[in-house]
DNA sequence: AATCAAAATGCAAGCGCTTTAAATTTTATC
DNA sequence: GATAAAATTTAAAGCGCTTGCATTTTGATT
């Protein structure tokens, strides 16, 4: 049971003020060279350890960047939430900054549980992920003036605050053009009714392509249906599957949704690709073992935390840097689900 | 940007001491009941939320658990973390404690990092998790007199620690008795040769219920690789599969193994089950979108780390609680990749 | 009305650090 | 060697809360 030592003692060792002692550590330069190297050195051996609690409330800066945690309790959690709260966390740790998740309690409000987790003085900054198209948690960040930075944007409005986006409009559009070009004219859209921007930009990025191409031969399904419940989906999935002029090229809005699209066809006698092309979005682990693999775009997890750390990183720092927006494009993953269209016998 | 204010300024307008809202609001007996409602009004009233920093400092606890990410930067990372993490956080939230996450820095020693994690009073606990046979975290930790509990166990020295594992000595013990009873004899056991104590475990699940069997026609072929090398992967799933005397029913220690197994016996024109039957262990998401499903066993993640959570907030409150232990029984999933044996041409 | 225990509240000293403003020491200048 | 300027260091006041102990208030008892 080592004794933790405080500032005083070492200060007290060194024959030093406390005050000197703590610049000395936070190598300000008005400390003497020779007496910051003597204080590090005297800290290196005595096991000296800066209490972060005392810093954080004598400094105003906690070092710690909140996370909350979404999707409570939904059955299927994020298939992603390891390696974005991973690199999340890599990020920070990088700047001596720790993560703090936390989670709505069950029967409380999302809104009052940040607004207290920010008012209660324990982040210096947030990360707040599944932006929705009106989400009201951005203002509310914004009126309480805590740095933030979004993984998502709201539908509109997107200059008033620093976000990170994947461009899943861009994707969607190239999907349809590869579609296109393979010969396909009738698109499936099956989509979630669910009200995160995602999901808008997706669909618009198809809707565009599908309308600047003006081909009069082109037609366009659009079903939805709603994230949590199978019955839906069976029912949306049956309803992109149904009737002679169904369509012969599917984009899932999510790789879930299309992994259940192809095993219902395969299910009917469908063949995918050479009847059916599919392609999703997000490319979760699952589309690469399934068969044929999952044609998909991936949505570089990884990637979007780490940046997105480094985003807040600036906020907490320079409050007053200039908002920062990035979008970025997801890859497309050429698997097995996508083919020419079947030739038509109509 | 909303004023915070602080109890002092709560107490003013109350015209009451510091000291007398301080325990009004921590609901002390000592406070007339009649006081802490007219107190707990007023904080609602003027929107009051005390400054955690400053309570943890004055109070000697922080509110926030620790957990160290395992695995920095290996490729694939675990895809049990979100589902880990998301529940250890819920549990730790309902108590109004907080996770906090670290990430060992990526030129640092982990124990350096554990230590230092913990000398700077930022946490009140830690669950760590990823137990090694002969892990040297935890006796650091109990040389801190820090309270902790570890997902997993050290291979031996069981008692002086709060510790919850699943049980893969009964698991794979189960697994096998299963394949006997449907007539396979000759067993390959496809296993990793990493230093974590479940897969000790495991193996010896395995070895004993084989060597209490008894039976003199049983043959048990036991090949390991490295987790995160494909080649060495791949030459150990061609060990299990050579030769006409390969195995009829495989054990692997993981899904991720077992799935790449199923895919080169499938490749090699084996069927699966009929030529071979596969158990594995997680329970992997993509276990069961493969064709046919994967059997194995369900390593209930989530329940885990509610238990872990709950298990160190005892120890945080109680610190001279008996340390308890904990045996969860994974629960086997029983897909398509286990059968009867195939019938002996030999 | 005086007494006293029980109940309720307040005082004041921290928790371990940062930081402003001031004191001290050192160095440079003439 | 005196003096101003520069370079170091320090005293002391918090940061916003908790808590041991002292004090006041209350209400029952004589």
């Amino acid at each position: 049971m080592t004794k933790t030592r405080t500032l005083s003692d070492l200060a007290r060792h060194l024959g030093l003020s406390p005050a000197t002692v703590s610049r000395a550590l936070a190598q300000h330069e008005q400390i003497a060279l020779k007496t910051r190297e003597r204080v590090a050195k005297a800290a290196q051996d005595l096991g000296y350890v800066p209490n972060r609690t005392a810093q954080a409330l004598a400094s105003g800066k906690t070092g710690f960047a909140g996370f909350l945690l979404p999707m409570r309790g939904r059955g299927l959690a994020d298939p992603f939430l390891g390696e974005f709260v991973s690199a999340l966390t890599e990020g920070f740790s990088a700047k001596n900054v720790e993560l703090l998740l936390s989670a709505v309690p069950r029967d409380g409000s999302e809104q009052r549980h940040l607004e207290s987790l920010i008012t209660s003085g324990r982040v210096d900054g947030m990360v707040v992920s599944r932006i929705e198209c009106a989400d009201t948690r951005i203002a509310l960040l914004q009126d309480h003036g805590v740095p933030f930075v979004t993984h998502g944007r709201l539908e509109h409005d997107e200059m008033g605050y620093s976000w990170l986006d994947t461009d899943g409009e861009a994707a969607f559009a190239e999907a349809f053009e590869l579609l296109y070009q393979a010969g396909h004219r009738r698109f499936g859209l099956l989509s979630l009714d669910d009200p995160l921007t995602f999901r808008q930009k997706r669909e618009a990025g198809l809707r565009k392509a599908y309308a600047a191409n003006g081909d009069p031969t082109l037609t366009l399904r659009h079903v939805s249906c709603a994230r949590y419940d199978a019955d839906t989906r069976a029912q949306a999935i049956a309803g992109i599957l149904a009737g002679p002029d169904r369509p012969t090229a599917v984009l899932a809005i999510a790789d879930g949704l299309a992994l259940e699209l192809m095993t219902e066809a395969q299910k009917q006698g469908l063949a995918v690709p050479d009847d059916l092309s599919i392609i999703g979005f997000d490319n979760i682990p699952a589309a690469a073992h399934v068969s044929p693999g999952l044609t998909t775009f991936d949505a570089c997890i990884a990637d979007s935390a780490t940046q997105l750390a480094e985003m807040l990183l600036v906020r907490i720092n320079t409050p007053k840097a200039p908002h920062e927006q990035r979008l970025l494009r997801p890859q497309l993953v050429l698997r097995g689900t996508h083919g020419v269209a079947p030739v038509t016998t109509g």
